[in-house]
DNA sequence: CTCATGCGTTTAGGATTCTAGACACTGGAG
DNA sequence: CTCCAGTGTCTAGAATCCTAAACGCATGAG
């Protein structure tokens, strides 16, 4: 085997910021076949590889055309973005394939009333980002505020937070965090 | 499993024209796996699947990035023809992945001296072409002429014949056989 | 500290793939 | 016709994959 298929699964696996266990729950196989898969102590047959593959999801075809000794690329089409969210709240992910990202840097956009869920977010690291149209409330620990076009946020992501959109039309705003958490 | 990968090998393997035995010895594992794959009696693993692959060769991202579905091309570019000869004698085809394909249709060219081998050839079908470059000797059933640019050919191919640049540059044919033999 | 939760790894054994060889069929030559 | 060489298919058993369950190691909470 001149391919490498277990080192291309464990990239993959981390840039969508899967653990073993997760993608083995997604796919509906276990954990330790991922683990033999990403060691390359067997070499899996295509019926459980597709399986694997649509945990993440991704197909073979893309699987197998992964370029991982090309230079990173530097620039990305608005196109090219990996969608993560949904239709009422979209995160659009920038450089998702690049294995040992430090940075998770989104193009988010909020549909009118649409908001990041009734929970507060929690999490290592910390985040920051810039309003580029709309209205969004941000809450940060228990302050909140409204922010428009041009105004900007920086928390440590451990303080509960939420994002809002109050305003009547969609928000867009383009956010980073580290480590990279998707 | 969604994607037919017993219809894709049987259709790659016909369309370079190998028997299922054939392929099983350049690709060294059994005509009776080929066998079962093309069945869609097993999910090969990714080692089996590469091997016999590249007894075509094919690459794995090229295999599953076939598009069965797709219109059958009709317009090749010089560069998406593919080279089955060598640096001596190239033989270049025409809709080489196009599935129950009749006809081959080659850009062949032959380097000073070259020529098809010491063994007359001889298969089943007609064969027919024009040169368009430098001077050939073709030799057909006990017959010998050499043709240049402009002139042509047609003989049954179950006729012994061979093909020899005895020119002093090289020259080009294209040529076709029926039924497909590449 | 202990406990709980999560991580990747390892292993015995059941499930599947793969090989070696035989089988049945076809087309061409003598 | 027989014979030969080619084709694809099938089957028992060896080899490999895959699962279930455990292990050891971290990290964070109480």
């Amino acid at each position: 085997m001149s391919i490498d298929v277990g080192a291309r699964l464990r990239n993959v696996r981390t840039t969508f910021g899967l653990s073993q266990r997760e993608l083995a729950r997604r796919a509906g196989v276990t954990n330790g076949l991922i683990s033999l898969i990403e060691q390359n102590r067997v070499s899996p047959s295509i019926s459980s590889l597709k399986k694997v593959l649509d945990g993440v999801p991704m197909s073979l075809a893309e699987f197998f055309t992964l370029d991982l000794s090309a230079a990173p690329q530097a620039f990305f089409a608005a196109q090219e973005l990996v969608e993560l969210g949904n239709p009422e709240v979209s995160l659009r992910l920038v450089a998702a394939q690049r294995p040992g990202r430090l940075l998770t840097v989104l193009h988010e956009r909020y549909a009118a009333g649409a908001a990041t869920g009734e929970e507060m977010l929690a999490h290592r690291g910390e985040e920051a980002g810039v309003v580029v149209r709309g209205r969004v409330e941000l809450t940060v620990g228990g302050a909140t505020r409204v922010l428009g076009p041009g105004e900007a946020y920086y928390f440590s992501s451990q303080l509960p937070h939420r994002f809002r959109n109050v305003g009547r039309e969609a928000c867009e705003i383009i956010s980073a965090c580290t480590p990279a958490t998707f």
